[in-house]
Parts: C-alpha cells; sequence; structure tokens
DNA sequence: TAGATTGTTAATCGATTAACAATC
DNA sequence: TAGATTGTTAATCGATTAACAATC
C-alpha cells in the first residue's frame, strides 16, 4: 500500500503555478489528461516521467518540466501520483468548473455531439438544443429538449450559459454567435467551417477546421507516395 | 490587366521546393489554402504579404518566409498571385492527388461528415458508406451508397480506396482500421475518441480529439474569468 | 542507507521576427 | 526611373532536450 496521504502532504506545501505558463505546454495539457484518464482506468497509481514517456511518445524531460509549470505535483523517487496529478490538470482545465453549454443546430453533426459522453467527461452540461425547424421544437433528442432558436436569447441569460456549441450552417453561424454573446455566453465552439470573429472581447472562440485535418491527412498520404519513389 | 503570363513565366522559373519543410510551416499551410479560397472567391487577382498578414492575424515576416520554403512564388514590387499560389498550396496538400474515401460508420457524425462539401472542396470522392445495420445497406445517403462492413475489405482493395473514414465506435476501431490498412487504405482519418496507432508505418492516421479541443475552451473560459478578478 | 526519480539549470535546437538588399 | 514588395540573412525569441544535483 502507497503512502499517499504523506506524498499529498507534500505535494499541497509545494503545489504552486509559476509566473506564465507557456502556450505550448497548455496545448499539451489535454492529452496529459486523456492519458492520465486511462491509466486511472486501468487502475494505476503512480506513474514515473520515465514511463510516461514511452506510452505517449514524447520525452521524459518534457513531462517534467511541463508538469513543473504548475508547482511540483511529483515526488523524488517515486514518481506522479496518477490521481492526484489527473486531478490538477481537469482543475487547471477549468473541467470542475460545471459550465453549462446549449447545442444551437439540431442536424447530424449537432445529434452527434449531443449523443457522446464528450461533455459529462469533462464537467460540461448540456442543457438544451436549439434548431429552427418546428418538428423538432418540443421534442427531445438524447434526452435533451430541443427548443427553438428564437428563445436562444432569454435562455441563455436565464440560465447562466457559458459554452455555445455552433452546428448551424456558415449563413447563420454569425447571428446565432452575437446573439449568445450579447445573452452573456463565454465560449463559442464553432464548427461552423469559418473563423468567428467576435469583437466581444470577454467571449473566447475555439474554431474547428475538420476540413484542414483531411488536408494534412492527404499531404501525409502523398508525402509517403512521393518517399516510396525516391529510390535514387 | 495583370500582366499575369509574364509573372508566371517567372514563377515557373524559381519554383523549387528547400531542402526540408519545417513542420510549423506544413501545419499552416491548410490555413493559406483556406484564405486564399476566401479570396479568390472574393474576385481578387493579387495580394501582398502587408495585406495577407492583416488579414490572417499573423507577421507578414511569417508569410514570406512560410511561403518560401517552395520555391519563389511572390514578384517583388507586386505580391502573389493569388490563384497561382492557391492552386500549388492545393498541389502541396495533394488536394488535386483525387483521392478516393469510405466512411465507415453510418451514424450522426458519418451522416454528418458525409453530408458536406469538405471532401469534394479538397477533391476526396466519397465513394461509399459502410455499416453493420442492414436497415441502412442497399440505401443511399446524401446519394453515397450504403454497403455492409463485411465488404469493406474487398471493396477498399478493388476501388483503389486511399482514405478511411473511421466514425465507429470505440470498440470497432481497431477492427475496422486494420482491415483497412491490409486493403491498402493509405490514411485513416479517426473520429474514435482514442489514439490509434498501427504498425503498419504506411498508414498515416490523423486523430480527431474534439474532446481535447472543448477542454481548450473550458480553459480558455476559465482564464477569462480569473483575468477579470485580478484587479490588485 | 542506496536506488530511484524528480526539479531545475544550462545547452541545443527550431521557429519567429526584423531588417534590408535585390528586383520587379 | 521610382515605388513597392519580395527573398533572404541575421537577430531574437521560445521551446525542447540533456544533465545532474536535490531529495524522497
Amino acid at each position: 500500500m502507497e503512502s499517499i496521504d504523506k506524498i499529498h502532504g507534500t505535494f499541497e506545501r509545494r503545489a504552486e503555478q509559476k509566473d506564465v505558463v507557456p502556450s505550448a505546454v497548455i496545448k499539451r495539457l489535454p492529452r496529459y489528461h486523456r492519458y492520465l484518464g486511462d491509466l486511472l482506468d486501468a487502475g494505476r497509481l503512480r506513474i514515473s516521467s520515465a514511463e510516461l514517456s514511452k506510452i505517449m511518445n514524447v520525452t521524459a524531460s518534457q513531462i517534467r518540466q511541463d508538469l513543473n509549470c504548475f508547482g511540483g505535483f511529483g515526488q523524488q523517487g517515486y514518481g506522479y501520483n496518477i490521481k492526484y496529478l489527473y486531478t490538477k490538470i481537469s482543475d487547471l482545465l477549468g473541467v470542475s468548473a460545471g459550465y453549462n453549454a446549449v447545442i444551437v443546430g439540431a442536424g447530424n453533426l449537432g445529434r452527434a455531439l449531443a449523443s457522446t459522453r464528450m461533455f459529462a467527461r469533462r464537467g460540461v452540461n448540456r442543457v438544451a438544443l436549439f434548431d429552427i425547424d418546428e418538428n423538432l421544437v418540443g421534442k427531445e433528442i438524447y434526452g435533451i429538449p430541443v427548443m427553438h432558436t428564437d428563445e436562444l436569447y432569454s435562455f441563455c441569460q436565464r440560465e447562466k450559459i457559458s459554452i455555445g456549441v455552433l452546428t448551424v450552417p456558415k449563413t447563420a453561424a454569425y447571428e446565432v454567435a452575437r446573439t449568445m454573446a450579447a445573452a452573456g455566453v463565454k465560449g463559442i465552439w464553432n464548427f461552423a467551417n469559418m473563423e468567428l470573429k467576435l469583437d466581444d472581447a470577454s467571449v473566447t472562440v475555439e474554431n474547428i477546421h475538420l476540413g484542414d485535418s483531411l488536408m494534412t491527412l492527404c499531404y501525409k498520404i502523398k508525402e509517403g507516395e512521393e518517399e516510396d519513389s525516391c529510390e535514387d
């Protein structure tokens, strides 16, 4: 049995965030979170930077450097307590903030997102779907009520919605986004295939560009083909 | 009227790819492609690195540096010919290779992807959907035939499929991926919410982690909130 | 205590920006 | 020609890796 209490005491004392966290580190946090979650599911209690580096295909040095931006999470001679580390990264990423989200656009994509456990796993509550299709309004999809987009503004205000998921066609994206921003929504997750720019600096936009990813895949395939033929 | 012929002659002479293209540049290419496409749609003929830098929110220096990795695309005193640049980047990214793709998993996500013009715009042909649901097999979704997953292997072999889009549940992902790899598929676009690792080095995997993006959004929201309260 | 493994400094590497000569 | 703007070099900045003393 591990002496977890003792270790935690040590952790708590030292855990202080450094001045500025490099953006390169922030970008890697979700991936750490994912792998630590898997290790936790597998029943693992602790891990060294060396072992984690093998699993994640990065250098052990980078892992230690990264995790140290937020204060001493590890313990010399022992490694990292997985549960503790997972919780700390969750906190850092705002997973435990319990944000409320609405999904605007109940088409295939909106429904695909609504159906997953992605939100719940990250502490985000999907409280409603919105659409302009009268056939859908009033129904439930995967247990989530569908409301008319006309009600979006008042609903977001009333229910303290922090996250708006945008799965409407490009043409409607700006209007919906501005409505949500005006109603106090703090983050927009934009799937509308365009770079959404809002004047309101208090609203964060995360643009998803699946097309870019598809192009990167094409590039890599093409690269592979060229390498094959480079036999001189 | 622009003297495009003369400029193109010059371009062709100089357009030689440098030794190694930094991965940071490759990552940015799809974004250049997107913006140049928009400019093209807007009927623009040419653009300077200075103007493009304003639109794209990057430095003009970076644009010139990036585009120069592939040879001289621009012309001093003139700028860049948008059409020419767009075509060149398309070629670099493999858009003009005309790859064939199948989508495996005809659920909400598979259908959402099938319905978009994303593939066509990037020169990728969606030739078939695959599912194990007998109610769907034999039907068409958005004009694309749905076939049974049992036929996946022989179909990919016969129809020279280069890209496999994976929108099946996590549990089925590895089996489907290995089937496709064995049938000669060169790239797998993986939406199965897990890091797919294949032994076959000739197959490229592009993992989509929407959850990571959602977490990044949560982080940014949390950041914004903290800034507000930092008024000392 | 001895072994293991972190935290942290210093060295290296790569990416970005600035500046300007080349040239259209 | 004069003005504009690239291509390219050099300077700066940030991120990664290596190494090892600190310490559990």
